[in-house]
DNA sequence: AATGAGTGCTTCGAATTCCGAAGCGCGGTC
DNA sequence: GACCGCGCTTCGGAATTCGAAGCACTCATT
C-alpha cells in the first residue's frame, strides 16, 4: 500500500527535490530490478509469469510494483496479446544500458586479472 | 549488522546464482544510492560529508555501506588526503552511464509532450 | 460440464533495507 | 582550552522487499 511515487521527470524525486531528469532515472533505474526487467523485456515480450521466471522468481508483488512504475514513466506498455513489452522509449533506455553491460566484462576482467580470491 | 555481500561477478548474487558479470552489475547499480553516488564521484573527489552533501542528505549509514561495496568491488578508493574518488574502473563505469543521461533528456522531453499532466 | 493447468494479479505477515538524529574520536585553529 | 568540521558508528523506527498463498479468469482436454 505504501508506494513512493513513479520518479519522473519534472516532479520532486525521492532524494532531490529538483525534479531533474537525470536524478529521476537514477532514482527509477535505483530500484531493485527495475534495470533486471529492463533489460529481459527488452530481448523480448513476456507474459508475468514468464518474466517472474526470468527474473530469477522475484517477488510477483514487487514484479507487479515495478510494471505498474514502468507503465507510468512509459518505458514499458502491454501488448494486445497481454504480454508486456518495452515502448521505444523504453527500447532506448536499454540500449543506452549497453554500455552498462559491456563495462561488466571489464570489470569482470579486471578482478579476474588483480584478485587473488 | 546485516549487509547483504557486495556483488562481483563470478560470485553468486542477490537474484541469481549464475554469478554473471551482467547480472552482478545489476544488482549493484540497483541498490538505492549507488549510481548517484558514482555520478557524483566522478566530478570530483570528495569528503565524506560533502559527498553526502552532494546526495541530497542521504541517510550518513547507507552512505558508509556504499563507500564498503564500491571499494571492494574496486569501482571507489581512498585518496591519500582521505578524499574517495573513483579508481579507473570506476570512470569507465561512469562513462557508461553517460547514455542514460543523455536518455533521461529524451525521456523528459518525450514525457512534457505526450503528456498533459 | 467438469477437471486441470496456466495466466495476471492481489493479499499480508515477516524479513530486509533504509532512514536520520545523535554521538564518538580525531585533527586542525583560534 | 574551547571550538569546529571531519569520517564514521549506533540504533530505533520507517519504508521496502520478500514469498507463499490464493483469487478470478482463459483455454484445452475429457
Amino acid at each position: 500500500m505504501n508506494e513512493s511515487p513513479t520518479p519522473m521527470p519534472g516532479r520532486p524525486v525521492r532524494g532531490s527535490t529538483t525534479g531533474r531528469s537525470l536524478m529521476a532515472a537514477l532514482d527509477l533505474f535505483g530500484r531493485r530490478w527495475t534495470l533486471r526487467i529492463i533489460w529481459e523485456l527488452g530481448n523480448e515480450p513476456l507474459g508475468f509469469r514468464l518474466l517472474q521466471r526470468r527474473c530469477d522468481g522475484m517477488s510477483s508483488s514487487v514484479l507487479q510494483q515495478r510494471l505498474t512504475e514502468l507503465q507510468e514513466a512509459r518505458l514499458a506498455e502491454v501488448l494486445r496479446d497481454g504480454n508486456y513489452t518495452l515502448t521505444p522509449l523504453g527500447h532506448d533506455a536499454r540500449e543506452a544500458l549497453c554500455p552498462v553491460i559491456e563495462w561488466s566484462r571489464r570489470w569482470a576482467a579486471d578482478l579476474a586479472a588483480n584478485d587473488v580470491a
